[in-house]
DNA sequence: GCCGTTTTCGGCCCGACTGTTTTCAGTCG
């Protein structure tokens, strides 16, 4: 069993609930699933040190579903959705992923259609059974049918990392434009979340048809889903949606904080407005009848009594009571990194060449870069032994003196990505890994062990002496791999103590340490370092996708080594 | 079903759009 099955189970009771029109609980339950999903202590071991009353601390875990969690860890089953399953029996989640389809829609297919997979719906709107339906038409239909065709062919989600840099190339077009006043992405691509559903632009302008045609002549698309006054919903050419929304000027603020979501932290940042006398929504800021300023979302923020909020810090993650207190973090800013402690180059699978890649990461501001290609064990690559350092060390300094003679305060480190052996012995011999200024130590082989196993495999390797940051933690590759099993908490207990660096991976499909660990990791006061793990130069402005992440985990400038100048930061690894 | 600087009972976020109907339920963000 694990947290994603329960979290899906108590989804689907939410949707089976709101079939039935019962009020409250739906949400409760989803409230429950969302937190249970992105725990990172498995329910089951919190259940066996603690028991129920270790559920229960569980935000939005209370005594009744506490009970459903006991349930199935005892039988592997719960109860309550076992019946309404049999009730309506459905995929119910495969089918409401569909746009436009909710459990009402669902129930009513069910009922007189007898649809219960994707397939079957698919079926019935291709024979044109659907339209007949009551409350159901020739558009529902086609639409059904289109979404189904998203859904088959997107999966529905993208890195954020494909996304951005699209995003900020439009944005960018829009502001230069002297019929738009402001434009910026709002939404899960502002908080720089991992992964990106659908993107939204706001806008601010004079002219708003005008500005809506200049959009659509920014950007190739497949399909207009809607078009109106100050509203423009498009599927691009390469497979995404953007909404694009005009915004008055003087409410911008609130239509920004509206949207960028996330939807948890908007629900709960609406109770506390509430409860403070104040309604809020994307129109602004009301108190009766007044709206309260709301040009800006820092107006916003101070009329509630609380300090700003980061977007990224917008996930309902306890930001908002620590506003209240004025408790935040100073999170780490983008523009703060002196130096990338991971960098791969055509030593081993890299695509450029060490003096290729220091260039462009000079030429990014960075005043050092590590050159860390694999070792041995990853044949596959041409893994460097030995021998083959030795020579890459001598290269490097030869660059570093050509550096010194043109007067560049730049510095290339001697590094390594070493493997982790299975049994966490390290696949380079120490007196070696004594002359590098930066090794990265990291798990590439026998992903799947035990998690007592893998976690003492790694622990073993964080105690060699000359380990010096553990790179990308848990292995995960967004989408592809699941982490492999290890327990976090162990490892950061570890880090700390034997005073190895934790990496937070930025290329885009890495982003490891994920936020939940980097935040257990700066409470624990461990230091990290945010690397681009660059196989190519360009590949160097990954970073901010890990400064990004690095914020969302609410580490500030001094949690991360390579944002301290290298006087410093060179001394701490050799402290170790 | 959950939760508590107004509460252990009585609340629980808000508004627009769509498609189907003629006043609104369902869905979405």
């Amino acid at each position: 069993m694990s947290n994603k099955d329960l979290a899906s189970i108590f989804s689907k009771i939410a949707l089976y609930m709101e079939i039935d029109d019962v009020p409250f609980k739906p949400q409760a339950y989803e409230r429950a699933a969302g937190t249970i999903e992105s725990l990172q202590e498995s329910v089951e071991d919190i259940y066996k040190s603690e028991g129920i009353k270790g559920l229960e601390k569980i935000p939005g875990v209370g005594r009744g579903i506490a009970e459903k969690i006991e349930e199935y860890i005892k039988t592997g089953k719960v109860s309550e959705y076992e019946k309404l399953r049999k009730k309506i029996p459905v995929d119910i989640t495969e089918l409401t992923r569909i746009e436009g389809i909710g459990p009402k829609m669902v129930r009513d297919l069910y009922k007189h259609l007898k649809v219960k997979t994707l397939r079957d719906l698919e079926k019935a709107a291709r024979a044109g059974k659907i339209r007949g339906l009551p409350h159901f038409g020739e558009k529902t239909e086609q639409n059904i049918l289109q979404g189904i065709e998203f859904v088959k062919r997107s999966k529905g989600r993208w890195l954020l990392g494909t996304i951005y840099p699209f995003v900020e190339g439009l944005v960018g077009k829009l502001e230069d434009s002297p019929l738009i006043t402001r434009a910026v992405a709002a939404g899960s691509v502002r908080r720089m979340k991992e992964t990106i559903g659908d993107v939204d632009i706001l806008i601010t302008t004079k002219k708003p048809e005008k500005a809506i045609e200049y959009f659509l002549s920014l950007i190739s698309y497949e399909k207009i889903w809607g078009k109106g006054a100050t509203k423009v919903s498009v599927r691009t050419a390469e497979g995404f949606d953007i909404d694009m929304r005009v915004l008055p000027q003087e409410i911008f603020g609130a239509g920004l904080q509206y949207f960028t979501g996330s939807k948890e932290h908007n629900v709960r940042l609406r109770a506390y407005a509430q409860s403070r006398g104040f309604k809020l929504s994307e129109y602004g800021l009301f108190r009766g009848r007044k709206r309260v300023a709301c040009a800006t979302e820092e107006d916003v923020y101070k009329a509630l009594g609380m300090a700003y909020i980061e977007p990224e810090l917008r996930e309902d993650q306890g930001e908002i009571d620590a506003a209240l207190k004025d408790v935040l973090p100073r999170v780490i800013e983008y523009d703060s990194l002196r130096g990338d402690l991971q960098v791969q180059t055509n030593w081993t699978d890299g695509k450029d060449s060490i003096e290729t890649m220091a260039k462009k990461a000079r030429s990014l501001g960075r005043e050092y870069i590590a050159i860390t290609d694999h070792t041995r064990d990853l044949a596959m690559v041409g893994g460097m032994d030995e021998e083959k350092i030795a020579r890459q060390m001598v290269e490097i300094d030869k660059l570093n003196a050509k550096f010194k003679e043109q007067r560049e305060k730049f510095r290339i480190l001697k590094g390594a990505e070493v493997n982790v052996r299975k049994d966490g012995t390290l696949d380079i011999a120490d007196e070696t890994l004594a002359k590098l200024d930066v090794v990265g130590i990291s798990v590439h082989s026998n992903f799947k062990m035990t998690k007592k196993d893998m976690t003492s495999r790694i622990v073993r390797a964080m105690r060699n002496p000359h380990a010096d940051i553990l790179f990308h933690p848990t292995g995960r590759l967004i989408q592809k791999r699941s982490p492999y099993e290890v327990d976090m908490d162990e490892i950061i207990k570890e880090a700390k103590n034997t005073g190895t660096v934790l990496e937070i991976n930025a290329f885009p499909d890495r982003l490891d340490l994920q936020e939940t660990n980097i935040r257990k990791a700066v409470d624990a006061g461990c230091r990290m370092a945010i690397d681009s793990d660059a196989h190519a130069a360009e590949h160097l402005e990954y970073v901010k996708y890990g400064i990004a992440q690095a914020r969302r985990g609410w580490a500030e400038k001094k949690d991360a080594i390579n944002a301290w100048p290298l006087e410093k930061m060179l001394p701490f690894l050799k402290s170790k």
